[in-house]
RNA sequence: GUCCCGGUAGCUCAGCGGACAGAGCAGCAGCCUUCUAAGCUGUUGGUCGGGGGUUCGAAUCCCUCCCGGGACGCCA
């Protein structure tokens, strides 16, 4: 079972300080008891302002009607002696806030238990072992992965991981849109391929398939039914074609994002769904809650009954369900299975949907809150500072295999992760292929690289690493340690705002600064050879931060090289 | 026209109610008889798109305008 960091534990224990400081200035504030503000510690934004901070007074101050110096000055005098052993003053600073400093030591104890801890160092258990399905991808069975897709992969993935870190119970989900219209459009561009090669003249059909991969596919088919589909019904013959492509795209889908370390627990089938009764199920219920309506023969979702800014349709004049129909039904699956928490990542075009989809569960008497839906824009490739042009029409597009034969799985996931979801990101290739100080993936493998060169280089003088029960760490004194072991000390809290914000750029940002203190570190100071006691120390302190850095990259699917 | 995302240093982006606005790259100036110089150090550079407002306090919240991207289908 994890359990919090020393330094959450010390935050936890200075908050319940304020909180009794809070009481025991009331009589003084004369406060109304029943607003009172969270009260929240901070990590200082900069060095020098101790190691926890609070703006609590200036929440206070206009309605104590008083300064927030004021009110910093009451909190701090009535702060209880008793808090936190590791707490060595605190101070009045700036406009009013309440600074806490901790004695020295405690950095020690904190590398210490990184150490200790190893790789269950930054595990928590937030989630409590709530159920939460992450579903990313989901991408139409038609084509292979695009930039889009794998933006959502590579963010779905670490989403899913921290999460799972912070102790919640992940799935991840990818939604396989084998059905409707789109996959009309797709079977029959597929029977015209099959025409096609036995010398038919048979036009694609205008909004179908174009590319160059169906001519392929249908090959393969042929090479296994021959000319048998020319002589059955239309149907048949689509049905056929397009079942066989549909595994061998997704075979093909399910094969990249193995390459690059993306794996579900479940892929769901659309089709499924509608065969189970689910869609049909789910429309009914929709209709007995009222929810309905028929226009121009098809059938309505009142969206706008539920704060969405449109009505949508469910079913179709043909008779037929749309997609969104069957989003819902999905949905609604998620949470008969017992998911607490849905987590969906969309791309930009599909932002108009969640509104929708939101209505449609609150319809459903679901409290739509359960389900939270990250857009992610758009992907700009770039090599050199000058867009790489693509058109999707001709079937002429990046796939995520050319990505990662061009720049690797390492490089790939962490530019996709860097940038938050809603930044138009700009993926310049020729920097992702660096291998230089430039590229932030090899600034921070190089990193932990160089800390495995390091213990190599000891037991090739016959040291090992020190046990960390033994090491006396008051030898670093350096501010380039200091400033390490207090890194490192955050790691817990990194992940955990990582995780709640669904942020893994946080992450990432995080690790290339931690591996910038550590090359500071380590150009500065000599780590073999540097004395008796202090070698220990120092060695101590770059294994912590191998570890940190080795669980930080798996958590983002990077790996953590031994040698560069 | 309506909706969504963005507009922060020359470039790519963090920060998203609090202490003088940060990082990388680019520019400039330095550091290799020493554990990987794939590194480090110093330095230049900003009316946080414009204008109003709310607040003790705004890059951060609200309104409005401008610019870039996306969406507005009985497609998914």
């Amino acid at each position: 079972m994890a359990q919090a960091s020393l330094r959450q534990e010390i935050r936890e224990a200075l908050r319940q300080g304020l909180e009794r400081a809070l009481a025991a200035t009331q009589p003084a504030l004369s406060l109304p008891g029943t607003s009172l503000p969270p009260v929240a510690l901070e990590v200082p934004r900069e060095e020098g302002f101790g190691d926890f901070t609070t703006n609590l007074a200036f929440k206070l101050a206009s309605r104590a009607g008083k300064p927030p110096r004021e009110v910093a000055a009451l909190l701090a005098e009535h702060f209880p002696s008793d808090a936190s052993p590791y707490l060595d003053r605190i101070e009045v600073a700036g406009a009013g806030y309440l600074n806490f400093y901790l004695k020295p030591w405690w950095l020690e104890e904190a590398l210490r238990e990184v150490l200790l801890k190893g790789e269950d160092y930054g595990r928590q258990d937030l989630g409590r072992r709530r159920k939460v399905n992450v579903e990313f991808v989901s991408a139409n069975p038609t084509g292979l992965l695009h930039m889009g897709n794998a933006r959502g992969a590579a963010l779905g993935d670490s989403i899913a991981a921290l999460l799972a870190f912070c102790g919640f119970e992940v799935t991840r989900e990818y939604y396989i849109n084998d059905a409707g219209y789109q996959i009309e459009r797709f079977a029959a561009s597929l029977e015209a391929r099959y025409r096609q090669a036995f010398g038919e003249d048979v036009p694609l059909p205008p909004d179908g398939y174009h590319g160059q991969d169906l001519v392929e596919t249908v090959k393969r088919f042929i090479s296994e039914h021959g000319d048998r589909y020319l002589h059955t019904s239309p149907e048949e013959r689509r049905e056929a074609l397009v079942s066989f492509a549909i595994k061998e795209k997704l075979a093909a889908i399910k094969e990249s994002l193995e390459k690059f370390g993306v794996r579900f627990d479940v892929w769901f089938s659309e089709q499924e769904l509608h065969a189970s009764g689910k869609v049909a199920e789910t429309i009914e219920e929709l209709k007995r809650r009222g929810a309905t309506y028929e226009k121009e023969g098809a059938l309505w979702f009142r969206a706008s009954a539920y704060g969405a800014p449109k009505d949508d349709v469910l079913v179709r004049a043909n008779g037929l369900p749309t997609y969104f129909a069957a989003d819902i039904a999905y949905h609604r699956n998620k949470l008969e299975r017992g998911f607490e928490w849905m987590i969906d990542l969309w791309g930009a075009d599909h932002h108009g949907h969640v509104p929708r989809l939101k209505a449609a569960l609150q319809a459903l008497g679901y409290n739509p809150e359960c389900l939270t839906v990250i857009i992610m824009q758009l992907v700009r490739l770039t090599r050199g500072g000058e867009a790489v042009r693509m058109s999707k029409r001709a079937g002429e597009y990046v796939t995520l295999n050319d990505l990662l034969a061009e720049v690797g799985k390492d490089a790939a996931r962490y530019f996709f992760v860097w940038r938050s979801a809603d930044a138009h990101l700009d993926f310049d290739l020729e920097l992702a292929k660096a291998q230089s100080m430039e590229n932030p993936v090899y600034y921070i493998q190089y990193a932990h690289a160089r800390i495995a060169s390091l213990f190599r280089q000891l037991a090739e003088r016959g040291g090992s690493p020190p046990p960390p029960e033994k090491v006396d760490f008051s030898f670093l004194r350096e501010p380039e340690e200091r400033r390490l072991m207090y890194k490192l000390a955050l790691f817990p809290e990194e992940v955990e705002a990582a995780a709640l914000n669904l942020a893994p750029h946080r992450l990432a940002t995080y690790l290339y600064d931690l591996s910038s203190l550590f090359h500071s570190f380590y150009n500065e100071h000599r780590i073999i050879g540097a004395g008796s006691g202090l070698e220990e120390a120092r060695l101590g302190l770059a294994a912590a931060t191998q570890l940190v850095l080795r669980q930080g990259l798996k958590l983002l699917g990077i790996s953590a090289p031994e040698r560069m």
